[in-house]
DNA sequence: CCACAACCTGACCAGTCGGTCAATAAGATT
DNA sequence: AATCTTATTGACCGACTGGTCAGGTTGTGG
């Protein structure tokens, strides 16, 4: 596959080369439209200008606005999905939930478009994305709260429903992109300072590894 | 005021009977119908229909769209505040902020689609109620922030950064709204039963209760 | 250099949107 | 009963939407 890819760009470079760049450049205006607007709210037109493309050439990489709203959303659940690897590998909650926080925090600080692009989806029923909630999210929400049982089981903290914790950590964590204008305007209007979240990871942190007892 | 309200009613019983009536028949419509489609992809033939109403009716008690979106908009906004009278007259955290994850975790379950209304105003930058944000809002915010911190200074809880808590709260509780079909994906497709809800309850206030040492 | 395929885009279209309005009905006031 | 105000609604409109397409341009392989 990646040998293929290869072979294909050597052939004809440019062509692939700027197909490349054009879908990234459509799919990063996306998300910033569809974060800001809403699907319904976002039209091809602001996309296509935000991309300084002309909306025709939207259609010619992007059949329709669904399509191109369905990889937004795609590439956005894949970058969750590997944020979530510290998990595996930590020996206790400590690590683990403390590294899952962090990665987690730093995803809404660094993505936020794409965390409001993946609530709104939610929020609205999950139209096009019904099927990696009941596959791919099931499967993985299965194995991480079968992870925490056995940390609870193996005394490294106390008993809590683990679905109901994992669902503390996503609220907490995507609040921080999800309702950042909100925490913005609370802070002055000012958008949080590296102290300020630093100071955000180490509250929940704490109050998340202190409230299972871990710490 | 109260008194004028009377008499008008008196003196043209029906009319006003039927204003109200009908006001509040669209507005719960346009709640359910903002809260899933957002405010871009509702459609106001769409409220006319859920509300039995035709749509030219609509547009004799709300002008405009956005006026029916604003009123919405505020009447969940009145709801929110008054359902955290609770923390004031608590003696310490325990009461207080347990009794304020009781009353937003039943918001969310009672009034899921104002929670999602809401969130999705802020998500896309709260362009009808910045104002609200800037004075009821962060005044709110600064008397509760201010009643943590004193009960941190008695030795009631252990020192946390009380506006990272506060967003912690906001975070988790609604959460139970916002991604209610999430949640009840990840539960089979079903929705969360009695005995669910009161184990979220309960996990939410041990995890945070625990976790800013009240108990 | 030629032929072919991939790419680009201005102009266009049918459908839908929020909103208007004139005509009519119904309740209140005298 | 007459008059006036408020309420109701089908029909309509300009603006805008997602999407199409013909015709031209550009890169590529032979």
């Amino acid at each position: 596959m990646t040998q293929t890819n290869q072979i294909v760009r050597l052939k004809n470079g440019r062509r692939t080369e700027n197909r490349h760049q054009n879908e990234t450049l459509i799919l990063q205006a996306a998300e910033k439209v569809f974060a800001e607007a809403g699907f319904g709210g976002a039209t091809m037109q602001l996309i296509a200008d935000m991309s300084g493309l002309p909306k025709a050439n939207l259609h010619y990489y992007f059949a329709t606005k669904e399509d191109l709203y369905r990889r937004v959303v795609h590439n956005i659940f894949e970058i969750w999905l590997h944020a979530a690897d510290v998990f595996e590998e930590a020996p206790g909650p400590v690590e683990g939930i403390g590294a899952y926080i962090d990665a987690k925090m730093e995803i809404s600080r660094r993505h936020p478009a794409g965390s409001k692009v993946w609530a709104s989806e939610v929020m609205h029923g999950a139209p096009v994305i019904q099927d990696y909630l009941e596959t791919t999210l099931r499967e993985w929400t299965g194995g991480r709260a079968a992870l925490i049982q056995q940390w609870i089981d193996e005394g490294k903290m106390q008993p809590v429903n683990p679905e109901h914790l994992l669902y503390m950590l996503w609220a907490t964590t995507q609040h921080y992109a999800d309702f950042g204008h909100q925490i913005e305007t609370l802070n002055g209007g000012k958008p949080l300072n590296e102290r300020q979240w630093k100071e955000a990871k180490d509250t929940v942190k704490q109050i998340i590894l202190r409230g299972i007892g871990a710490i």
